[in-house]
DNA sequence: GATTGTTTCAAACAAACGTTTGAATTTTCA
DNA sequence: TGAAAATTCAAACGTTTGTTTGAAACAATC
């Protein structure tokens, strides 16, 4: 709140992009939100584009904490799975880090502007190696199967994602006390359980005693 | 092309709305692309809002024929499972189809307006329901699992979703050459053999010998 | 063929848009 | 303290926005 304009704008900027859109969020509205003139942001940035890259940029700088933890090798495969999804779906919700981040490259990915290029490459890709890494672990020979095992990959991301695009049909479809139940712990449990299933690792996802044998709820397997 | 004004309206409007969103479309393109006067929206549907709801119910209206395969109950569940999969990822590059009708529906439900409570009812509860039904017929129980099963439906249709919501992704993380070769048939072959293996019916999805025993690839099993 | 009702049209509307200006104000640093 | 740089400000810029107008063109009915 004591940031300078500049971090103001951006923190504004960021939040009404992602809520509304590039064309959606009008200069006056974000200015106003940001309690600064609204010939601020060609000072700052020239115009409302750059603004908006600024905010991609950072959004793209704050990575979340636990995602980092699933890339230690060191790791058994299927802690490091846990961590890479429960780190995913925790950069959602992180109290930490603006809601806005997430929510504005999502939108960025959905529908790309000439700034996509740069969070592919900066953001998505090393993602995308880490969990290749981890699937390759878990069951090797996975990158080789066709098309470089990608739609292995892309099955168990498209979990998490989905609860980060589509959580506004997640809460009318359940309700919202049911839809509240499902938090971060419940969700990568789930996540996890149903993707090691499909890999031959772990119990399949139904069954009387459907817990992992490395943990149970709301526990990563060590 | 040679329809009505009224028609050619609604076309223009729902590629530009699933393209460019709600603000990002503007009226006088799309007046101009449809080849009418700019008061032929005032005259046909009120205002713009108006134009955007029509877009919308229209899109609610063409459902896929391939969808509806996978009620049938007489077949067996994982076929039915199959041509649910199948036909949700048809449905996105369905011909007949304009292919803005997924796409604009799919933004409604990201970032749903008052308009969006429509299309869940209609659309997408029917939907949901007739997985539910297909998931209880293959795993039973699963519908009493926590959550009423909700968490493994949506881990089903997410991977669906996900070659929706993040199509330009894809083709930028795997090259356009790789991309091109995932076409229907393979994502629904994979993506059910995925579910199907975590539900624990079926192999699992690596290995020497990971095709369905049902059927082979390009082949719904019987 | 005159008279309806329906649809299209060019032109203009006020409002909101992103952007710019040049003077005030604050901050910086010698 | 005083000059220079950095920042903020109210006001206005020209465009584009969605919408409206009233006349013209078309179609249908008697």
């Amino acid at each position: 709140m004591a940031e300078d304009a500049r971090g103001r704008l951006i923190d504004a900027a960021g939040r009404a992009f992602a809520e509304r859109g590039f064309e959606g969020a009008s200069v006056r509205d974000i200015c106003s939100d940001a309690g600064v003139n609204i010939a601020a942001i060609n000072y700052h940035f020239g115009d409302k584009q750059s603004l908006y890259v600024a905010c991609l940029e950072q959004a793209q700088c704050s990575e979340s904490r636990q995602t980092l933890q699933a890339a230690d090798p060191s790791l058994p495969p299927e802690a490091r799975l846990h961590g890479f999804i429960s780190g995913m779906l925790a950069a959602q919700g992180d109290p930490d880090r603006p809601r806005w981040h997430n929510a504005l490259m999502l939108r960025e990915m959905a529908h790309p502007t000439t700034a996509a290029a740069e969070v592919l490459k900066r953001y998505i890709r090393p993602l995308a190696e880490t969990l290749r890494e981890i699937l390759e672990q878990i069951s090797p020979g996975v990158s080789g199967m066709s098309h470089d095992g990608w739609p292995v990959g892309f099955s168990v991301v498209s979990q998490v994602l989905f609860y980060a695009v589509h959580r506004p049909v997640v809460r009318l479809l359940m309700g919202e006390a049911e839809h509240d139940a499902l938090d971060v712990d419940f969700l990568a449990d789930h996540i996890t359980r149903f993707s090691l299933a499909a890999l031959g690792r772990g119990p399949t996802i139904v069954g009387p005693s459907a817990v992992p044998s490395a943990g149970t709820r709301k526990t990563v397997p060590r």
